[in-house]
DNA sequence: GATGAATGAGCGTTCATTCAT
DNA sequence: CATGAATGAACGCTCATTCAT
C-alpha cells in the first residue's frame, strides 16, 4: 500500500470517529483499528493526537474553501456573492456530513477559539472571502454597519444550525428550502 | 450544613469548572474539592457524572426560562415578544457567562442532541415559548413560512454566536448593539 | 490496613524491584503488584514515579545516616572516627543488600549527579559527617592534603566496590576482612 | 561506503548517545540517525540492541587494554607497574570521557555483573594485567594479602570515582594531582 | 545488502466509581 | 450520612524489532 493511502486511511478513520463520537470517543487505538493500522503507525504520520486533529481540520478547511470558491466571481454584486458562498457552504456540509460534524467538534474545543479569533480579527495576511465580502458590503452600505463578528454570527449561526439539524434529521433541506433560508440570512445582514 | 446547601455547592462547583475547562477539565475529584465535599458525597446526590451534568443543564434551563419570561406578555405583538425574549436571553448570557459556557459545552456533546430534538419537535407536553411564538407568527403570516428548525436556527444561531464572541472578547456588546443584532435576527425571520 | 502500612508496602516493593532489576525492571504495574495494591494507589502516595524514586532515596539516606552515627563520638581521634563511620557503613550495606543496590542504582542515574555534587561541594547548611571529618583531618595534617572529592573517592570507592562484590558473591566479608579493608582505605588517605 | 565504515559509524553513534544520555536516551532509531544509516541496517551488524551494547563494551575494553599496556614492562617492580597502569588508565578516561561514561553505564547494568565476575575470578584463560600484577605483588609480600576483589576495589574504586568527578567538573585533575591520587591508591594496597 | 515504514507490547498516568469506616 | 482511600480499565505514546521493497 502506498504511503499516501495509509495516511489517508488514518485521516479518514479519525474524521469518521471524531465526527460520530467526538474527540472523547475516538481514542488513538480505535482510530488505528478503524484505519487498519497499528497504533504506532499513526505516530509516523502525526507527532501526536493534537496535531492529527489540527492537521485534519486544516485540510478540511482548505478543501471546503476551494469547493465554495468554485464559480465565485468577485465582480458580481455583494448579494449574489453572499448567496453563492452560503449556498455552496451549506450544500457542502449537507453532502459531507462527516466533514461538518468534524468541523463542529473542532470549533467547539480549545483549538477552535484561536481559529475563530483569526477568522474574525484577520490572520497575518491570509485573506478570507467572507471577511472581504462583509467589509466591502458595509462600505457600499449594502450590509448593516455592525461589527464583523455580528455579521459572521448572523450568517454562519443559522447556516451551521440548519446544517446540523438536517444531518440529525430534524429538518430536511431541499434546494428550495436552502434558498429560502439563505435569503433569510441575507435579510438579516442587509441594510 | 443543610442538605440543600451541600447539593448547591456541588452543582456550582461543577458549573464553574465545566464552564471554564470543559468536561475534560472537571474530574469528579476536582469538583468535590472545589465544592468542599468528599468525592463520595457527590454520588449521594447524583448517581453518576452524566446525571450531574444533565441535571445541572435542566436546572440552568429552568432558571433561564424563568428569567426571560419575566415581563413577557403573550398578548403583545409577535415582533415585540420576539425582541423581548431574544434580548432577555442575550442579556442573561452576557451577565452569566459561566451559565452560557456551560450550556454551550452541553449542547456540543452527545447529550445535547436529544435536548435539541425535544426543543424542535416538542417534548411530551412541555410548552416552549419560542416554539409557540414561532408557530403563532407563521400562522399570522408575520414570520416566514419555513420549518420551525429553520426559525430556531435564524434566531438562536446568531444569538449564541455573538454571546460567545462577547464572552471571548472578540466583540463588545452594549445595549445599542444588542438591539441592532436582535433587530437583524428579526429581519431574518420576519416575512 | 493502616495508611502508613500501605505506603510502606509500596516503598518496600519499589526498593526490592529496583534493587533487583534496576529502574527499567520495575514498572509501576509491577511495583503495585508486588505491593499488593492497585496501580492507581501508588499515585495517591507519590505524584509520579520520579518522586517515588527520589523519596525512597532520601528516606534510605536518612536511615543510613542515623545508623552509622550511632556511637559516633566527635571528640575521638580522626582515625578512629573514620574507621567507625566506614565500618558502620559497610556493615549496614552488607546487612541490607537491597538498600545498597538501590542506592547504587540511584547514584548511577541522572538523579545521582546532583546528589553527588551536594555531597562534595556541600549543600546549603546541611552538615555531612564525612566532609567535616575530612576537612578536620586535612587541617590537622593527619589526612593527605588533596581535594575533598579525592578523599571521598579513596574512601567510598573501595567501600562501595567491596560491598557490591560481597553482595554479588565475589568476595565474602567477615569482620576481620572488613577491618583490613577499611584500614587499607585509611592507609590511602592518611598522611 | 565500506562495510567496516558503516559498522564503525553505528558503534560510534551508540557510544556517543549512550555515554551522553544513558541506555534510555539512545533508542535504536536515534543511533541509526546519528550514524547516518537505516534502522534496519543496525540489525545487519548486530542481532539486537543488547549485543550491540555488549560488543561495544568489549571493543572499548580491548582498546583501553592495549593503550594502557603501551610501555608496560613486566620486569619492573610491582609498584612502578601499578603506577604505570593506573596512570595510563586514568589518563585514558580523562582524555576519552565518552568512553569512560559508556563503561560506567555498562558496568552499572545487568550486563556489568557478568563482566565483573570474569575480571575478578578470571575468565577462561584470558589474562588480565591487573590480576597478574596483584597476584604477583601478594606473593612477593609487596601488596597486602587480602582477596583480589578487595585489591581491585582499592585500586579501581578511587580511580573511577575521580575520573567521574573530573568529567562532571567536581574536581580538576592535573598531572600532579593524578600522581598523588594514584600514590594514595598504592598506599592503600601496599603492605 | 540496505532501507525505513509498520508494528504492538508495554510504559507512566488519569479518573469515575466503590465501599469500609 | 459523609468521607476519601483504593481501584483498574483505559488513555496517549515509545521503541525494539521485522520484513517487503
Amino acid at each position: 500500500m502506498a504511503r499516501r493511502d495509509k495516511r489517508d486511511d488514518i485521516v479518514r478513520a479519525a474524521l469518521e470517529l471524531i465526527a460520530e463520537n467526538g474527540f472523547h470517543g475516538a481514542p488513538i487505538a480505535m482510530i488505528a483499528d478503524r484505519a487498519g493500522v497499528g497504533t504506532g503507525t499513526i505516530y509516523r504520520y502525526f507527532a501526536n493526537k493534537d496535531l492529527l486533529i489540527s492537521k485534519l481540520y486544516q485540510e478540511l478547511e482548505e478543501k471546503i474553501q476551494s469547493v465554495i470558491m468554485e464559480g465565485y466571481a468577485s465582480e458580481k454584486p455583494i448579494r449574489e456573492r453572499f448567496l453563492h458562498l452560503c449556498t455552496a457552504l451549506l450544500r457542502y456540509f449537507i453532502e459531507n456530513p462527516l466533514d461538518f460534524r468534524y468541523m463542529e467538534q473542532f470549533h467547539n474545543s480549545p483549538y477552535g477559539v484561536a481559529v475563530r479569533r483569526d477568522k474574525i480579527l484577520g490572520k497575518k495576511g491570509e485573506p478570507d472571502m467572507y471577511r472581504e465580502l462583509f467589509e466591502e458590503g458595509v462600505e457600499q452600505q449594502v450590509i448593516k454597519g455592525i461589527p464583523l463578528a455580528a455579521l459572521f454570527a448572523l450568517s454562519f449561526g443559522p447556516l451551521l444550525n440548519v446544517a446540523r439539524d438536517h444531518i440529525l434529521g430534524f429538518i430536511t433541506l431541499d434546494d428550495a428550502l436552502i434558498a429560502r433560508i439563505i435569503e433569510a440570512c441575507w435579510d438579516g445582514i442587509r441594510r
